[in-house]
RNA sequence: GGUAGAAUACCCAAGUGGCCAACGGGGGCAGACUGUAAAUCUGCUGGCUCACGCCUUCGAUGGUUCGAAUCCAUCUUCUACCA
């Protein structure tokens, strides 16, 4: 199976330019690709995951991968799927945003490999130093504004007039087209991938390819991965879903695979995983016989933090899961417990608030931040949602004291089913 | 520039002098059932308080009134029609 069957399989393949031509350039020999990343944030999420595991599925075929961080283009912002104009961010956020979103981005490339290594660039390398005269003469005289102006997230932000497109953004589609032409000339890079949002920006590349230098490029474009409830996909109740661990942690991350809907998981791990065909058919089996029993998810959870996170973090993960959702704390070992600090969203607190008569545990529940309020915190524990140490506790003039402390130090709070803080007293 | 209309809580949307912390829907949170799933049913959904109640909130500011989301004035922003 080639790669481009491969991708199909998984369902990866949104659009594509040229599927014929395409597939017989990749039957002749490796080819260079390459996607972007704008920095509009200080981490990528797991929505940027798609393309970015696309580029590694090319790289294990034996093609030749190249990420961009898009510092240029991250300065001017795609209009593309954006409904209405976005404020720039600094020059120095952008700096700092693509500092950060690098290294993740080189995580999942191999970059060591004699065969096809990886390559990670910043489109402002080649786009900052040029002048905009020059631009304007070397660029813009091959676009006309009446197919720039037939573009989706052009026009459709031109057909709200409340909104309109500023120029900056609407010159977005050249500056990603340059991107395209640049790496065509300098790397031979003949294949762009992006989300199915892209189709506009990578099809003015390809124009321009060919308009410039007279080379015939392709385009690959990526579904946008969507959800069986309708929701969008990749957020939780604290927003994205980070790559970043200290903006999401391993054990939310697992936590956050381990919760797809039952409909969304076969999916997902043709998306998110490079597990073979077989693997994935006999999760199929397994779960459409027993959805009970969660093997797909654990699977899937278990490949997404193993590639994000590394095995080490994995593990964690996982035994922190097994403890809290294995039941009773009933002679739990603190060395086990404390496998689970940290892990969890972990509040430290004086341990004077718990001498005496304590602190009531409504203001504990505010502090750990389950509850905003502490009229939403005595709601919580009259409904029964809370758990104090994997107990229920409906009495809200309940007090926390030096005995309720886990080995002396600890309190595992819980709200719902799985939101779980653990409080520690120092 | 002129005329008419609109602005309500996370979103949509009722309310046009006291019964309004404000109907209803969505979303969110929780409970039951389950499998850390979905669907369904139930409760909650401004803050403080055990509670009576108190405080803040209906675009902004000022006013009328015993009392205003509701009436008046000015301002701001949007919408429609006209220029």
């Amino acid at each position: 199976m080639n790669i481009i069957e491969e991708l199909q399989w998984r369902g990866l393949i949104s659009d594509q330019t040229d599927a014929e031509g395409l597939a017989k350039r990749l039957a002749e020999k490796p080819i260079t690709l390459y996607a972007g990343f704008d920095p509009t944030a200080d981490s990528l999420h797991v929505g940027h995951l798609v393309p970015l595991l696309g580029l590694r599925r090319f790289q294990n075929d034996g093609h030749f991968p190249i990420a961009i961080a898009g510092g240029a283009t991250g300065s001017i912002g795609d209009p593309s799927g954006k409904s209405a104009e976005r404020s720039l961010l600094t020059k120095e956020m952008i700096q700092a945003n693509v500092d950060a979103v690098r290294p993740q981005l080189g995580r999942l490339l191999d970059f060591e490999t004699k065969t096809n290594p990886a390559r990670l660039l910043d489109n402002a390398d080649w786009t900052a130093q040029l002048s905009f005269l020059d631009f304007l003469r070397d660029i813009g005289k091959h676009f006309t504004v009446n197919q720039m102006v037939a573009k989706e997230s052009v026009r459709a932000r031109m057909e709200d007039r409340e909104v309109g497109i500023s120029y900056t953004e609407f010159s977005y589609q050249l500056l990603q087209a340059f991107d395209f032409y640049h790496l065509n000339q300098k790397f031979g890079c003949e294949l762009q991938i992006g989300g199915s949002d892209q189709w506009g920006n990578i099809t003015a590349g390809i124009d321009l390819l060919r308009k410039k230098g007279g080379n015939y490029g392709y385009g690959v474009t990526l579904p946008l991965i969507t959800k069986a409830d309708g929701t969008k996909f990749g957020k939780t109740e604290g927003g994205a879903v980070w790559l970043d661990p200290k903006k999401t942690s391993p054990y939310q991350f697992f936590q956050f695979w381990m919760k797809t809907d039952d409909r969304d998981v076969i999916r997902y791990l043709k998306f998110f995983t490079f597990l073979p065909q077989d693997v994935i058919i006999d999760l199929e089996a397994k779960h459409t016989a027993n959805p009970g029993a969660r093997e797909a998810h654990k699977a899937l959870a278990k490949a997404c933090t193993d590639l994000i996170h590394g095995e080490h973090a994995t593990q964690e993960a996982i035994r922190a899961s097994e403890i809290l959702f294995g039941g009773s704390l009933e002679g739990l070992a603190e060395s086990t417990f404390n496998e689970i600090v940290g892990e969890v969203p972990t509040k430290e607190l004086p341990l004077g608030q718990f001498a005496g008569a304590g602190s009531t545990l409504l203001d504990i529940l505010v502090a750990s931040g389950l509850a905003t309020s502490k009229g939403q915190a005595r709601k919580d524990v009259e409904g029964g949602g809370i758990n104090v140490n994997n107990e229920r506790e409906q009495n809200i003039a309940r007090l926390l004291v030096t005995n309720d402390l886990l080995f002396g130090k600890h309190i595992l709070l819980r709200k719902g089913k799985r939101n779980y803080v653990v409080i520690t007293a120092k």
